[in-house]
DNA sequence: ACCGGCTTGGAGAGCGCTTTCCGAAGTGTC
DNA sequence: GACACTTCGGAAAGCGCTCTCCAAGCCGGT
């Protein structure tokens, strides 16, 4: 044990474990105890260790300890890359969008109180997939948020063949034993259309998202089925790509086809807002001449004028309960697989 | 040599360098240089390692390949976490916030085609600054992005003594040898006085940021200076917070503290939304009665309604210069310390 | 005194990889 | 045909850590 006293320096190295135990005067395998907090050391030796520990300045190297304990720490959150051609017209999109941004920060507002690092991971080609699933096989990230894939991605199925432990935000296009979180879209939707019909619209049409998207045909569907119940056996419909743009184009080519139309279900807010200014160029007053109502419950709905009624998508809940979820079953790899469904619930503002 | 044919399997282990070793009939040194592709390898050598490589499904661990190499192929983004307290009231908004999301997007633009992986890190307290400097040393990570701290952190000035490869995205506060990468805040500001002067306003408020960032400041400081020059010694200004909430109170104060009015800057587009709520609350028109610039041209400047006319704030371009500024430094430690000043420019709309 | 059972700390193997060092071939020259 | 010189592949030493052994010490019971 040396004296009490100031730093000890090691050279221009970053202190490892042997140097504590150098400058503690124990092995090597008695500081790794008394790090990690395993019993049986004598709480003198303890003291000592930790003195040296603060002399030297040492930080444990995740790295080696990654490597033989088989647990990095970190989860990795996947977003897909396929639509992202050579410039990105797409990725600058998907990342300012506040859906990212809200994931992002439902994740972390439960990793870091378990103390866990999220890894981004973009994923578009068969290779990167293959290198991703190889990379957590070797123990590269305990386990996989995946985020938005395109309909057909064999990712998911990739995952739970690897035996990775994942969680979907939103379920899988194809049925694929993986645990998920997702919204009850087709309720939401079905909200949406209620509330338009009991606000008496007669002639009320739909802005979709692209069709190759669970969270989207889901919208579709159950907007759909409630119209059906309320004797609309036919609703008009314009799809979009949860752009703003693509919202004021299909709004106009939805007052184009239907000029009569007086309510409409806007997929997302992002949209809505473009449908806002589409029917707002058109002279349609919101909502007297034509009701909208969105979805998302985003910062969006109540920067629009008028505030969107919308339907709200707890989505900061639901990315927290997915990293509850994957964490649970990295800790016991044998967990049964689950899912976890929200109900959505209407937010009345101005639009309708 | 083993005859071509079909997958070898390892048992359920996942299959390791030695493996393919084994498997290619050579020793574990040669797979590793084919891997890497270094030179002086038998071209039909070669051949037959990667041919094993495909018969395993053989992927390199990364951290055992760290470990030696010191490279990770990773880089943090650390954001500050201080101002989070216990349940979020910060964290949920800083992340849904299109801030965040325009500069992941711009960084992975450029790490992305690097191979380089983000990894997320939130640091508020010493432990964890102390802990992160400790990890980024161990070679967790090759570098750090720092994004949005609060004035007096001692985070930068950590790094630099730590000599580890940094990149801020917008000045530090107190100087500090590091790199970084930022916009003339003052210069936007400028344009922002100019236009409202130009179009005839008389009595030009403003609403800032919080006072103890830097980007939030220059903002005051640019614009009192050109405000200033033009005969303007003294601006009314009420500070907000950057949220659209903050910028709504703010605006009903301007208003209540000067009803005369007619101009306004506003530093930032999310306060903007909220000024034009605040003004249409009361009556006035936009920009007929009250002209407003935002700051930023973020996706909410379009959103609103009228369209914000704003500074251009180019964040995506931005967050890749600082991607590849940091990657420069990780490749050559001794680069040395350099700064890239963006210019804005202003994006005429319809609130001025 | 002796022995079984307990606690405690050290020695050392090994996680999967890179890389230095060397010896064994292959190539050209006089 | 002997020599230096180059090219190539293998053996093995680590990178920093954890964790399984195992030995040493200590207790009370006989």
């Amino acid at each position: 044990m040396t004296a009490a006293g100031g730093p000890v320096r090691v050279g221009d190295r970053v202190p490892t474990l042997e140097d504590v135990a150098r400058v503690a005067g124990v092995s090597r395998a008695t500081v790794s105890r008394v790090i990690n907090g395993i019993r049986n050391v004598d709480p003198q030796l303890h003291e000592v260790v930790w003195h040296a520990v603060g002399q030297t300045g040492y930080v444990p190297n995740r790295l080696a300890r990654s490597l033989v304990t088989r647990r990095s720490g970190t989860v990795a959150l996947v977003v897909s890359d396929t639509e992202s051609h050579d410039d990105d017209p797409f990725m600058g999109r998907f990342f300012a969008d506040p859906y990212f941004g809200r994931v992002v920060g439902g994740l972390m507002s439960v990793l870091r109180t378990a103390g866990v690092q999220l890894a981004l991971q973009m994923v578009g080609t068969d290779q990167q997939r293959a290198r991703l699933v190889g990379d957590l096989r070797n123990g590269q990230a305990d386990g996989v948020v995946v985020l938005s894939l395109p309909a057909h991605d064999p990712l998911p199925r990739m995952l739970t063949d690897a035996g990775v432990p994942a969680v979907m935000i939103g379920r899988p296009a194809e049925p694929v034993p993986i645990n998920y979180v997702d919204l009850a879209n087709d309720t939401g939707a079905g909200l949406a259309a209620d509330h338009l019909l009991g606000r008496g619209c007669r002639l009320i049409g739909m802005i979709s998202g692209p069709a190759d998207v669970p969270a989207s045909t889901d919208r579709i569907s159950g907007f759909r089925r409630t119209m059906a119940r309320h004797g609309h056996a036919w609703v008009p419909l314009v799809s979009g790509n949860f752009t703003q743009d693509s919202g004021e184009h299909a709004m106009r080519d939805l007052l184009a086809a239907h000029p009569g139309v007086d309510g409409v279900f806007v997929a997302n807010d992002l949209m809505a807002l473009g449908a806002l200014t589409a029917l707002r160029a058109a002279g349609r007053r919101v909502p007297d001449d034509v009701a909208v109502v969105g979805f998302d419950d985003s910062s969006a709905a109540v920067a629009a004028s008028p505030a969107l009624t919308t339907v709200r998508h707890p989505l900061e809940d639901m990315a927290a309960e997915s990293a509850r979820l994957l964490l649970g079953h990295v800790e016991d790899r044998n967990l049964r697989v689950s899912s976890v469904i929200y109900e959505p619930e209407l937010v009345v503002r101005q639009s309708a």
